[in-house]
DNA sequence: CCTGAAAGTCAACATCCGTTGACTTAACTG
DNA sequence: CAGTTAAGTCAACGGATGTTGACTTTCAGG
């Protein structure tokens, strides 16, 4: 309680909180431009303007809605050859559920028509994914990590958003089987020389 | 002359193509929503009202726009342990050059938001992918396609519209290196059982 | 040259959007 | 209880959009 930060419930600032979840809910699954503020106003039963009260903008609700946490795991106390399929099973297990709101995927849907949302995206891979696996690589660690990256983001595109068939009729545990060994040969399977 | 058609350079219906080029233009550079008729009619110097008396509306002319040919290779010519690596190459030639009005990329930068367009994404794999990957597998063809098509379309992301470092300071030879035999086990190789 | 259809222009419509300012209600403090 | 401040409502603004209809220009064919 002491170094616990605001314990207080406070007053109706739990408006705040219901606009940035119903913020999260209409980004996450029409995307940023077809999300109205007045939509998100009425899922908060409140008033529009409010919603520009506690956040200044459309932009900056977004920005403050999407507050990107990858709570990557620590792969560095896992037996190296099974770091690839923990990795894969961190993200399946982390989007499986309902995912509409999962800011990850909230930014995917954004990123690939607004600039500044994939300006924000690399940040987030360099800074968390590539970051987390630093102490794992000790050569090619950007390539590793595009790669790595680009097919974990092909299995969100390809299962969540897209809904593929053929990835979507699948159970996790198959497809962490299947694409186990991919991750590992990016981590630390011996690549083509330059 | 006789069996092909329209010969003729014919009138002013080569606005009517001037439209469709603008508009793959602005749809593969700021996806649908950010796209205007008005913007359209602009590029095609021409009145917007035009656009619409051409095409009937703008979900109309995106449909016109938007005509997927894959023109996947014909991959039972290679020899078996080379297809992956062809399929790679395919894709990456393909996306090279200035990728903006590439149908493919227009349609992966809409999917996310307009289910729609995913319903045909996910027709064109069905249709296209699958289709050309089906006399070169004997098994689990929609599961090796759904493989395959997400690592893909990872690439497709993380390179082309997302432009992650540690994808897009790579050669083609040296990313086609790399994911190479990630397609081929995808395509050929033993998968796990179920 | 005249005519009539096709091609193109212009202005306006209805609608929705983000955002703003004036106003009213609720809640807390003295 | 009085009064100040915060929380919430209401109506409107200016702008952009897709789409429409009436009008004008272009131009081939008789």
């Amino acid at each position: 309680m002491s170094t616990d930060e605001v314990p207080t419930p406070t007053k109706s600032q739990r408006t705040r909180a219901a606009i940035l979840a119903a913020a999260r809910d209409h980004f996450g699954r029409f995307g940023y431009d077809r999300t109205s503020i007045r939509a998100i106003a009425a899922e908060a039963s409140i008033d529009p303007s409010m919603v520009i009260r506690y956040f200044t903008s459309k932009q900056a609700l977004f920005a403050a809605a999407v507050d990107v946490d990858l709570m990557m795991p620590d792969l560095t106390t896992a037996s190296a050859s099974r770091r690839g399929r923990l990795l894969v099973e961190h993200f399946l297990s982390r989007w499986e559920g309902e995912l509409s709101d999962d800011v990850l995927v909230i930014l995917l849907r954004t990123a690939v028509t607004d600039e500044l949302v994939a300006e924000r995206l690399r940040t987030v891979f360099v800074g968390q994914v590539a970051e987390a696996l630093r102490p794992l690589v000790d050569d090619d660690l950007r390539r590793r990590a595009g790669l790595i990256a680009s097919q974990l983001m092909g299995i969100a595109m390809a299962r969540y958003l897209l809904r593929l068939p053929g990835m979507v009729d699948r159970d996790v545990a198959g497809l962490v089987a299947d694409v186990a060994p991919t991750i590992q040969r990016y981590l630390a399977g011996k690549l083509p020389a330059v």
